[in-house]
RNA sequence: GAUCACGUAGCUCAGUAGGAUAGAGCAACUGCCUUCUAAGCAGUCGGUCACAGGUUCGAAUCCUGUCGUGAUCACCA
């Protein structure tokens, strides 16, 4: 069965553009109406103002000739059309809905494939190895494993891609933390091993807060220039320094630390229920991009400053490349890590890296770096950046050194696990409970357009009516309970009995399922995810108000039980296709 | 100071390929469980779409300016 939609495109072209097929296509307007009433604007609304400009009476002549066009070619599925305020308003015939109904349990799909051997790669999370991961993160890892997941299921090749930035100076804090502040009487060991090093880390900021702050009143001098007079920062240095020379004892303790971290970031992952495809480790890659930093001065793209570190010009800006010190920085591994996956995978159409929306400026100057230097895959790199999560009004990011200001992932799911048991009236057993705090607080988190800051306040994640996972939940879990209790497989099909029984209501349900496509094809060109916790919302909705308003069982007409119970089923697909996309946990119970 | 976002109901947010009467949830107030899961459904209340111009037959949506909030501005990652 063709897409109708696609039918009525074509038509529109051929009426309408007959020059500049390319150029018009995109901006015809050819939507499902599941908004307004379809007694007044049918089933379908085609905008006639989206193409070019026509006065009143050409826009009604052209209209209505697209009108009679459609009717006549599509006479199998059309039965009317009128012309309002600009729009072409087409009514289907009930068959039409028949035969969808007929397809969805015949394929039991919902989006037809596009690619096949589209490679993917999806970066996302790309933590620092020296914290618990924390609801930045958080923000990061939904997103990105949401988009991933569209991917997917769209037939492309996907690598769900995790790049721990594992050297640097935050790692060497802990180190020094560790090695100063620190013996064996005063460490906990019975902590999960992210947290343990954060709490290294932490402590890390705060002695060096402390120097500063008696450097620059001792001297009278600004903080800034203070760090060049602080000790522990000094200390920080020699140990990146002694960490690239690859000293035994910086690599030791280095290696010891870091283990700890990847076997608490994995807790919280299983937690989450997030699985990469590929672990990549900044210390792995980042000789390759100190390796293209010095022949880039071979061929004069990048230059060496006085003090002797390397620096490339952005907008008459000098970027630092390599410190004076010789040590790489954050853009040097990220260089070395894209030449790194470019050897891995010879060929990828698209990479996105998943990241804070303060990292803009780094990944113009990233691309502005490859395009100097004529590696053309820039064009097939993408910024997704999203803003940040908030607490207690400031920002929830690395540079807060203060720990009341991060909130990690696992003290928010223990929070919400908590406070999920004491909420629910009947006992529930605990699987239950983590499952319904999981699906809520991913869905808080996801239904935000990423472009907006999430003012993160434990009220708004902390609940359970209205628009929240939970009511996702439960309407799977309610129309699961309806189809357990009939064997849906031995239901037949009556195609003339349905044709005569179905009604608005039923109808309301499937034309809401046909606007998919359109749903998936705005939040891949927008990169939005929210998009689709909007429209499974609002399905919901549709559903509880039928389920509510309707009995689906033990109704007289056997024909008319028969054909809700086939909906339902469509239903129960549709909204467990999604969820699995969403990540949210499906439940047959709640 | 420069650059980039954002500003819609008391609160949290949809809507921004210009197009039909600006939509939800929370909070407040009404109804609805002897009947498939009431974590639900139906309803009431609530808006000068920050402000001012401009483009257009038509602007919450595009452009300019102002104000407000936030981020970035390079040897942190």
């Amino acid at each position: 069965m063709k897409n109708l939609i696609k039918q009525l495109k074509d038509i529109y072209i051929k009426i309408l553009c007959n020059n500049n097929k390319k150029k018009k296509k995109n901006n015809i307007n050819i939507l499902y109406n599941n908004y307004k009433d379809n007694n007044i604007y049918g089933d379908i609304n085609i905008n006639i103002n989206s193409i070019f400009f026509l006065n009143k009476e050409n826009k009604k002549k052209i209209g209505i000739k697209l009108g009679n066009k459609i009717k006549k070619k599509l006479n199998k599925y059309v039965y009317k059309y009128n012309f309002k305020s600009n729009y072409l308003n087409i009514f289907l015939k009930k068959r039409y809905y028949i035969k969808i109904i007929k397809n969805y349990i015949k394929f039991n799909t919902f989006l037809k494939k596009q690619s096949s051997n589209k490679r993917y790669i999806i970066e996302f999370s790309s933590p620092n190895s020296n914290k618990p991961l924390h609801l930045g993160h958080l923000r990061n890892i939904l997103i990105g494993n949401t988009i991933a997941n569209i991917y997917k299921v769209l037939g492309f090749n996907i690598i769900k891609s995790q790049l721990i930035n594992d050297r640097g100076i935050h790692i060497c804090k802990s180190i020094i933390a560790l090695k100063y502040f620190f013996n064996k009487k005063n460490l906990k060991f019975n902590i999960k091993g992210d947290h343990f090093v954060g709490i290294l880390y932490f402590k890390f900021e705060k002695e060096l807060k402390k120097e500063i702050k008696l450097i620059s009143k001792k001297y009278n001098i600004k903080k800034k220039e203070a760090i060049k007079y602080s000790k522990l920062s000094n200390l920080v240095n020699k140990e990146l320094i002694n960490w690239e020379k690859k000293k035994k004892e910086s690599i030791y303790i280095w290696k010891k630390i870091n283990k700890l971290v990847y076997k608490g970031f994995n807790i919280t992952y299983k937690k989450l229920n997030i699985k990469f495809d590929e672990i990549l480790y900044e210390s792995k890659t980042y000789l390759l991009g100190k390796k293209f930093i010095l022949k880039g001065i071979e061929r004069n793209i990048f230059f060496i400053d006085k003090d002797k570190s390397v620096y490339f010009l952005y907008n008459k800006k000098k970027i630092i490349l390599l410190r004076n010190n010789g040590t790489s920085l954050y853009i040097t591994q990220e260089i070395g890590t894209l030449l790194y996956r470019i050897k891995k995978y010879k060929n990828f159409n698209l990479l996105i890296y998943v990241v804070g929306n303060e990292q803009i400026n780094h990944f113009k100057v990233l691309f502005e770096i490859l395009k100097n230097n004529k590696l053309l895959i820039y064009k097939n790199l993408y910024h997704l950046s999203y803003n940040t999560v908030n607490f207690l009004g400031k920002k929830i990011k690395s540079r807060y050194i203060n720990k009341n200001k991060y909130i990690f992932i696992d003290d928010l799911i223990s929070f919400m696990n908590n406070y999920v048991k004491n909420k629910i009236k009947k006992k529930k057993i605990d699987k239950i409970v983590e499952l319904i705090s999981l699906g809520a607080i991913k869905y808080q988190f996801i239904k935000i357009n990423p472009k907006k800051i999430i003012d993160f306040n434990i009220n708004n994640v902390l609940r359970i009516k209205g628009n929240t996972g939970i009511y996702i939940q439960y309407t799977y879990a309610r129309i699961y309970s309806i189809l357990k209790k009939k064997n849906i497989k031995k239901i037949k099909f009556y195609e003339i009995k349905f044709l005569k029984l179905i009604k608005k209501n039923e109808i309301s349900i499937i034309r809401l399922i046909l606007e998919y496509e359109t749903i998936i094809d705005r939040i891949l060109k927008k990169y939005d995810p929210s998009i689709l916790t909007n429209y499974i919302y609002f399905i919901s909705k549709k559903i509880n108000n039928f389920y509510q308003k309707n009995k689906i069982l033990n109704i007289n007409n056997i024909y008319k039980q028969n054909l809700r119970l086939i909906i339902c089923k469509i239903i129960l697909n549709f909204l467990y296709f999604n969820m699995k996309i969403l990540g949210i946990p499906i439940l047959k119970k709640i």
